[in-house]
DNA sequence: ATAGGGATTCCAGCTACTGGAAGGTCAAGG
DNA sequence: CCTTGACCTTCCAGTAGCTGGAATCCCTAT
């Protein structure tokens, strides 16, 4: 299978496959050509990585799912530990970002919007209370 | 004033400070022995970007404040332009996280983490349903 | 022979810094 | 006068995770 096929199988752009080649995610077997040559596993690899970033692992998490999904005789502890991590992470960053919809709510609220130059975002940012 | 001075009353790393420059945010003037001098508008813009960064904004959008925030004649609907955009980046951000966070929720309640190899959040990521 | 669609490599750029190296400047102390 | 230490300078490289583009090669069909 070539690259542009496991591709569009996994849903991963072309470069971006070759990008996981070059921090050794995937090593493809190579034909006399030069293509890589991707079989059923590499496939198989290639979506289990598309399904992982897509739920907002890093890549260091995916390497270390990678082995665990390989490893057959790992402890499911191990997996939820990365997941729940990485729940925690996205937890936190959930709560980060409802502060700042709350203050920028606020700003919204308070600006008038209109043509005049005076402005309370402005004044937050400079600094000035109210 | 020096730049650790002006970076210990902004908050922001000297590095970040030397950073802005390059960028075109702020040009302090020089003294003779090449060291950067900040006046206090320098150190007033310079907080106003510590505090438009720590509300998420953009260094884009900063660019844009900033001019805002010198032009006397400004529109306060421009301003409230900007912020409202920005909250609606962070509103949708918050969505998707919110998303990840009812799957990984899911995930990880599912997995009974032990030392078995049996694990749902593997057979999620394979693509193995349920 | 040629045209196209795919494949290859390599280099650069994105965001917003951050770390580190090599060196210049300044004030204080011995 | 010299040294020490804190501060300043520039420049280069690296972070995360790709993405775009250029130059070139390969394969198939006409």
């Amino acid at each position: 299978m070539n690259i542009g096929m496991v591709a569009s199988e996994s849903g991963l752009p072309a470069k971006t496959i070759r990008y996981y080649e070059d921090i050794g995610l995937i090593t493809p077997s190579r034909l006399e050509n030069g293509y890589r040559s991707y079989n059923q596993q590499d496939a198989e690899k290639l979506r289990f990585l598309q399904r992982a970033r897509s739920l907002g692992f890093s890549i260091e998490d995916c390497r270390k799912l990678l082995s665990l999904y390989e490893d057959k005789n790992r402890a499911s502890a191990d997996v939820k530990a990365v997941a729940r991590k990485h729940l925690g992470k996205v937890e936190q960053k959930i709560r980060e970002l409802e502060s700042l919809r709350g203050t920028l709510n606020e700003l919204v609220k308070c600006c008038h919007g209109d043509d005049r130059p005076d402005c309370p975002i402005i004044n937050d940012l400079t600094g000035k209370e109210a």
